[in-house]
RNA sequence: GCGCUCGUAGCUCAGCUGGAUAGAGCACUAGACUACGAAUCUAGGGGUCGGGAGUUCGAAUCUUCCCGAGCGCGCCA
């Protein structure tokens, strides 16, 4: 039993007991009483916010309440002391060994410790990446790529059954642009000379093997044929090997997406239609004429009457028009149909990582999904800033016209796939993130992946010093102010997991990881000026063997935590 | 013009969905080394949380209006 629940349940019954006396009317709502960790130590071991949150209802004054609460408070088991401070916190002080309780249950539970059931088995379908098919991943989509993956382990942590998916843009212009450019290489693969790229076409080196193995697949069968004829097979051949090396890129960075959709067998499915035809029905769309966008008006702005979605209905800006000119159906719509799709797969809760630059979508895309699903709150969409690669505090160059951009690839070659994984997790997502190649390879506090490893790295040194572990300990002991701040610190693991996955924010376990890091090099680092505070202690065994299973429990907690991010702990740097 | 994401220490950022005297790191100052028990740690100075108004016991957090930055705004995806 966690010791912030051991607190609820005890507060649970004592408020059922004040209802039941008259004391407080039946119908005062306690769900957003919290029993936490104050900030500041001096406040005690635990403090309690009920007599503030309930005092309007109760119909006391908090300081009122809090007497009465505290005194009540005040006979559960283990507790010393119980003080009332500010507007109305109950401030607890416990014995040690309700701690060091907390202490054994890390222990058994290993690096499951912090799961916890709050998914209860609920289907979430996260879809991220969802990089066109037109080349290589670039270094800006590893972090909607780390923060996708991130959150699907944390989901999954969390009790959550975890759809992790990709969408591939595999219909539309742009693989038609794709296929040309390939077609280029194919030509050039077969002898004739490529002066320039044409402008609009894509540029990059990359595609030079796609054209070269396109001509060692299919000979010269495409030369003299017409574009008509030739344009179906070369786009196929040319996404199914764009997609070859995005997903190889994925996998280097320890991504593995359980579903790849195609927006082209989505569309040739009918699914389109059928998801319109839905809309239709519900009454949510209609033909009508969209004013220009004020302030900016297109220069060939002409009005036109179109089949339009009625996304204003369910709080976007303007309503969402779902035919093109020229008879084909807009990316939204498609992306209508695509969610409807995932929304029938998945029968529960969608998240969508997008870039920034897609900003101007999610209202639209969260109107559609609510009127597609009768619910409000079934998507969520989570915003992914820019990252600015650096080299020593200055911007790395990239010329986008000459197709040499930073890849992926590139990236996990040059300071692998773990530090990318953290250090795309030390910023909120929706701040932009600095990702300096000398910072982040760099063996010091500066480095916060070398600085949580490094602690890693250190309980592995002890316990590897240590030899075998003590089979029995007597935890009660553990009760040196340094020592309490770090289990107080590892106890607190299983909250920041129910935190980050209701708020969908995988960056505060990195944050933890941070902090809970320092807790341990503190502590380490103290036993150099006071050889008292060393684990190890030669005429103490019992002192010894409590220490050990605190490292030990450290360990433990790191590497639970570590592996929510899919990143390896290691044992020595 | 409208919308979205932001604005917190000199710099880079947290702030547990409304709580206590707003916290870290870097940098600066002063200290602690028998290197996997110094790749680290301890202590100190440093703030009008962009600005005004509102909501209430209580606001960095919620509402609203300004200022500033980035992104987006039918027939690209």
């Amino acid at each position: 039993m966690n010791i912030f629940n051991f607190f609820e349940a005890e507060f649970q019954a004592i408020s059922n007991d004040l209802k039941g006396a008259g004391t407080i009317p039946e119908t005062v709502d306690v769900s957003k009483v919290v029993f936490e960790l104050p900030r500041n130590a001096t406040h005690g071991d635990i403090a309690c916010n009920a007599a503030m949150v309930l005092a309007k209802q109760a119909k006391m004054k908090p300081r009122e309440l809090a007497e009465l609460l505290a005194g009540r408070l005040a006979g559960c088991d283990g507790v010393t002391r119980v003080d009332i401070a500010g507007p109305g916190f109950i401030n607890i002080n416990v014995e040690p060994r309700l701690w060091s309780a907390e202490l054994r249950c890390i222990l058994a539970a290993g690096t499951q410790y912090g799961r916890n059931d709050r998914g209860a088995g609920k289907s979430v379908n996260i879809e991220y990446v969802s990089a066109n098919p037109t080349g290589p991943l670039h270094a800006a989509h590893a972090r909607g790529a780390v923060l996708g993956d991130a959150l699907a382990g944390l989901l999954e942590f969390s009790g959550w059954k975890v759809t992790r998916e990709y969408y591939v843009n595999d219909a539309g212009g742009q693989v038609d642009i794709l296929a040309h450019s390939v077609y280029l290489r194919y030509l050039e693969a077969l002898g004739e000379t490529i002066d320039t790229i044409p402008p609009g076409l894509y540029p990059g080196a990359y595609l030079k093997d796609v054209g070269v193995a396109l001509a060692a697949r299919d000979g010269d069968r495409y030369l003299a044929l017409d574009e008509d004829k030739w344009l179906n097979p070369v786009r196929q051949f040319a996404i199914d090997a764009m997609m070859a090396i995005i997903r190889k890129d994925l996998v280097k960075l320890g991504v593995e997406m359980d579903v790849f959709s195609s927006e082209k067998a989505l569309v040739e499915g009918g699914a389109v239609q059928a998801a319109i035809d839905r809309l239709q029905q519900d009454g949510h769309l209609y033909c009508g004429v969209l004013e220009p966008p004020k302030g900016k008006e297109p220069e060939d702005w002409e009005p036109r009457e179109q089949l339009l979605f009625r996304a204003t209905a369910f709080g976007d800006d303007t309503d969402r028009p779902l035919q093109k000119s020229d008879g084909g159906w807009t990316y939204f719509s498609s992306d209508v149909a695509y969610h409807l799709d995932k929304l029938e797969r998945t029968g529960g809760r969608l998240i969508n990582v997008f870039g920034v630059d897609h900003g101007g979508y999610v209202k639209r895309m969260m109107a559609a999904v609510e009127a597609l699903s009768g619910r409000k709150n079934m998507l969520d969409i989570k915003l992914c800033q820019l990252v600015n690669l650096m080299e020593n505090g200055k911007p790395v160059k990239m010329s986008k016209r000459a197709g040499n951009f930073v890849t992926v690839r590139d990236v996990v070659n040059a300071v692998g796939a773990d530090v990318i994984r953290f250090i795309m997790l030390t910023r909120r997502s929706d701040q932009t993130l600095d990702f300096d190649y000398a910072k982040v390879t760099e063996q010091s506090r500066d480095n916060p992946v070398f600085y949580v490893q490094y602690a890693h790295a250190r309980c592995s040194s002890v316990l590897r010093q240590a030899g075998t572990m003590p089979d029995e300990a007597n935890l009660d002991i553990l009760t040196m102010p340094a020592e309490l701040a770090l289990i107080k610190q590892l106890v607190s693991w299983p909250r920041i997991v129910v935190a980050a996955a209701t708020t969908h924010e995988p960056h505060r376990i990195a944050f933890y990881l941070m902090d809970l890091a320092s807790a341990f090099h503190s502590l380490w680092t103290a036993g150099r000026g006071n050889p008292a505070l060393r684990f190890m202690l030669d005429d103490d065994a019992e002192l010894t063997a409590a220490r050990l299973w605190l490292v030990k429990a450290t360990a433990t907690v790191i590497r639970s935590a570590l592996n929510v991010l899919a990143i390896p702990a290691r044992d020595e740097m």
